[in-house]
DNA sequence: ATCCTGAAGA
DNA sequence: TCTTCAGGAT
C-alpha cells in the first residue's frame, strides 16, 4: 500500500477551486489552446484576457494567422512584450499549415519541434487537447513542485533541472491529466505564489516539505543572478504636416521588427542630423525603460519640419504615417505611450 | 545570453 | 515613488 500521490489531491482541488471560465478553457481546439499558452508564457492572465479575444477575432484559425502579414501579427501583439513570441507564433502557424495540413500534430514530441513551442508548452497543449500524459514544468510549476517535494537542487544547473523534470513526470496521474495540469498551473498562479504563499489554502499543505520547514519562499533554489547594465539613446520624433516618421526596427535585437522612432547613439548624433534641417524642436522628458538585461534611458527629441521641406540628409529609411496609423501599428509600449501623449 | 512589460514589494 | 522581479524559448 503506497501513499497516494499529490495528483489526486490536486485534481480534487482543481475541480472545486480552480479557474474554469477563462475564454481559452472548455475547448480542445489546439489552435486556441496553443494561442493562449504562448500568450501566457510570460504574461499574466489579466493581460491575456485583454489580448486573446482581439487576436482570435482577427485570426479565427491557424490558416488565417498563417496567411496574415507579420506586421498585422506584431500590431495585435503590440504591448505584450517578448516579440519573438509573435514572430514564432506566425512561423508556427505557417509550419502547421504547410507541414501538417492545418492540424496541430497530436503529440507533445511533435509539437515541441514547432517554432516557439518548447517542452513545457508542448506538454500543456498535448495534455489539454489530446489527454496525453506529459509533464509541464514552467515557472509556476517549478515553484509548486520544489516546495511540496522539498527539492533543494539549484535550478541554475541543467542537471538539477533534468532531475526536476523526471520528478514532474513521476507525479503524473494515470487519468485526468488535463485537470491535473490545469491544477498545477492554477495553484502556482494563485496559492503557491513566490513571495507570500497562502499555505493555509493549499490542498498540498499536509504533504509540503517546504511548509513543514517553515520556509516555502526559499524554493526554488536558484543561485545565478542577473546583473543589469545601462544604455542610453536618443529618439527623434520628426513631424511634418500632421504626420510623423517611423522606422521599422531590425529583425534581431530589442523590439525586433516593431515600428518605432529613429534611434541615435546619443543626443549629439541626433543633433548633427538636424543641424542643417529647417524647423524647430525641443527635448522631451527622458523615458526610463527596463529590459531583462539592461536599463534603458530614451531621450526623445521632437522636431517639426515646415511643410514642403525636404527630409534631413541621413535620416534612416522609414515612412510617414499619421498618428492614428502609427497607433494601429506594432509599436513598443513606451513609444506607444509617448505618441499617444 | 537575449528578449519586454506590468505588478508587487520596499 | 522607486526598484525589483516574474515569466520560456531560442
Amino acid at each position: 500500500m503506497t501513499r497516494p500521490g499529490l495528483a489526486g489531491e490536486l485534481i480534487a482541488w482543481q475541480r472545486q477551486h480552480g479557474r474554469h471560465g477563462l475564454p481559452w478553457q472548455g475547448t480542445r481546439d489546439a489552435y486556441r489552446v496553443w494561442l493562449s499558452e504562448v500568450m501566457l508564457q510570460q504574461t499574466q492572465v489579466s493581460t491575456v484576457l485583454d489580448y486573446y479575444p482581439r487576436f482570435l477575432a482577427r485570426f479565427p484559425d491557424v490558416q488565417a494567422l498563417a496567411a496574415a502579414p507579420l506586421d498585422d501579427v506584431l500590431s495585435l501583439w503590440s504591448g505584450l512584450g517578448y516579440y519573438s513570441r509573435a514572430r514564432n507564433l506566425h512561423r508556427c502557424a505557417q509550419a502547421v499549415v504547410v507541414q501538417h495540413g492545418g492540424r496541430f500534430p497530436p503529440s507533445s514530441a511533435a509539437l515541441a519541434t514547432l517554432p516557439g513551442i518548447g517542452r513545457s508548452t508542448a506538454a500543456a497543449i498535448a495534455a489539454f487537447c489530446f489527454g496525453e500524459r506529459a509533464a509541464i514544468l514552467d515557472g509556476n510549476v517549478k515553484r509548486v513542485l520544489t516546495r511540496v517535494l522539498g527539492f533543494e537542487g539549484d535550478l541554475s544547473s541543467s542537471a538539477e533541472e533534468k532531475r526536476l523534470w523526471a520528478l514532474a513526470e513521476a507525479q503524473l496521474p494515470e487519468r485526468d491529466v488535463d485537470v491535473y495540469t490545469q491544477g498545477l498551473m492554477d495553484l502556482g498562479a494563485t496559492v503557491c505564489s513566490t513571495r507570500s504563499p497562502a499555505c493555509l489554502l493549499c490542498p498540498l499543505q499536509a504533504r509540503c516539505v517546504a511548509k513543514a520547514a517553515g520556509t516555502p519562499e526559499r524554493f526554488p533554489v536558484k543561485t545565478r543572478k542577473l546583473k543589469r547594465s545601462r544604455r542610453s539613446h536618443a529618439l527623434l520624433w520628426l513631424r511634418q504636416g500632421g504626420r510623423l516618421w517611423l522606422v521599422q526596427r531590425p529583425e534581431r535585437g530589442v523590439w525586433a521588427g516593431l515600428w518605432s522612432l529613429p534611434e541615435f547613439e546619443d543626443a549629439a548624433a541626433l543633433q548633427a542630423l538636424l543641424a542643417a534641417a529647417p524647423g524647430e524642436g525641443e527635448w522631451l522628458p527622458a523615458i526610463e525603460h527596463a529590459l531583462t538585461h539592461f536599463d534603458w534611458t530614451l531621450q526623445p527629441h521632437v522636431w517639426t519640419l515646415p511643410t514642403g521641406a525636404a527630409l534631413p540628409a541621413g535620416l534612416p529609411p522609414g515612412r510617414w504615417v499619421t498618428e492614428e496609423e502609427a497607433l494601429a501599428m506594432g509599436l513598443p509600449a513606451p513609444v506607444r505611450k509617448l505618441l499617444a501623449g
